[in-house]
DNA sequence: TATCTTTGTTAGTGTTCACTAACTAGTGAA
DNA sequence: TTCACTAGTTAGTGAACACTAACAAAGATA
């Protein structure tokens, strides 16, 4: 899908965003951190709305793995936590995601950018909300509970806690952390 | 504090980042959008910075009323309810807060507002904290899971909440939605 | 060998950015 | 009445913005 080139350009654009916001993400401050002239970013590129779009298009490809891995369990307990730390572990590995990827007001500039990330993220959410109804169909999980509310506690902590371990400086582990609010978390929901 | 010229042109800057993003708070934006000149930006504030260092005063000082009718309870779950609901209540009065309060992003391109942002979050989570352990202490809320777990577990899921809001284009009604949020979250803590 | 395609370059475009210089109308106190 | 202060104006600054024109080197293909 995206070439070499492509690739480094849209990654090289996350660490821009990520590190002083969307207003650092210019064609100079692009090209200058790769070690290329401006122009050749639009041998790759027609545009910079189309470099943004591609990184939302990064971003789901990388996600793509924390959801397909859902599968794998049968307890719907076990999905949830394989939602959480699976998409943590992506976080942890791609630590410029962090500061990006739930930040929905970098790409408010463009309504196209903004339904995208509203897409991506509403997607999720009905994957993760089915998972929680059949729990509560198997009586794994509580019913005295809306699968809505679940699902906005959920995945609320999770971005809370990525959110966090950002602007901390990532001075605590992720994944350490997230495990913690999982086990928490099961606690919380599972049918008595 | 702050003049009433000076409030005009601070809610007008809200206005314009939950509009369109960081990107469309311009000066140029913000004079026409208020009906002055440019230059009679700068009879109020010192510089662009000194308006978004506005910006996040104006939340603190808005936000407050929140905080400290927390008092008026004694019970420490009626005291978690009010805390979100007098949140979501204040919100619900200025729609523009709903874009822009818990974006982090909009205010990553200077340290300074970073700090300030960060310190603004820090603090409520620490007031909730404090109120979390005090339930726990009294047998309120259940002790079988961390008091950190429980305040990531109510902040994220009230800010996702909100940001769930301002990408629907407001479409349900944000009280209502956060009452239900309340019940079940009570349910989720309470000591059995 | 000749030509086409790809991917880069230098030098520049017009536009928009935050901000300033200089001036002015209105107001209130000495 | 004079004078200072406040809060506005018009016109314009250099710097930064996204993007383009024109050209060049290298490799693949005819």
């Amino acid at each position: 899908m995206f070439s070499e080139r492509q690739q480094q350009i849209i990654e090289t654009a996350i660490k821009l965003i990520a590190d002083k916001g969307i207003q650092n993400l210019t064609t100079k401050n692009l090209a200058r951190e790769i070690g290329i002239s401006e122009p050749a970013l639009y041998r790759h590129f027609d545009s910079k709305s189309e470099i943004l779009k591609g990184v939302i298009e990064y971003f789901k490809t990388k996600m793509q793995p924390a959801i397909k891995k859902l599968n794998k369990s049968v307890n719907s307990l076990n999905k949830i936590e394989k939602f959480i730390l699976e998409h943590l572990s992506i976080i942890s590995q791609n630590p410029n995601f962090a500061k990006v990827i739930f930040s929905e007001a970098n790409f408010q500039n463009e309504e196209s950018l903004t339904t995208k990330m509203n897409n991506m993220m509403k997607q999720s959410h009905k994957i993760l909300e089915t998972v929680v109804q059949s729990g509560q169909n198997n009586y794994e999980i509580r019913t005295d509970v809306s699968s809505l509310s679940i699902v906005r506690i959920i995945i609320g902590s999770m971005r809370l806690l990525v959110t966090q371990w950002s602007m901390s400086g990532m001075i605590f582990n992720l994944e350490t952390e997230g495990k913690q609010l999982c086990t928490d978390m099961k606690k919380l929901i599972v049918a008595k």
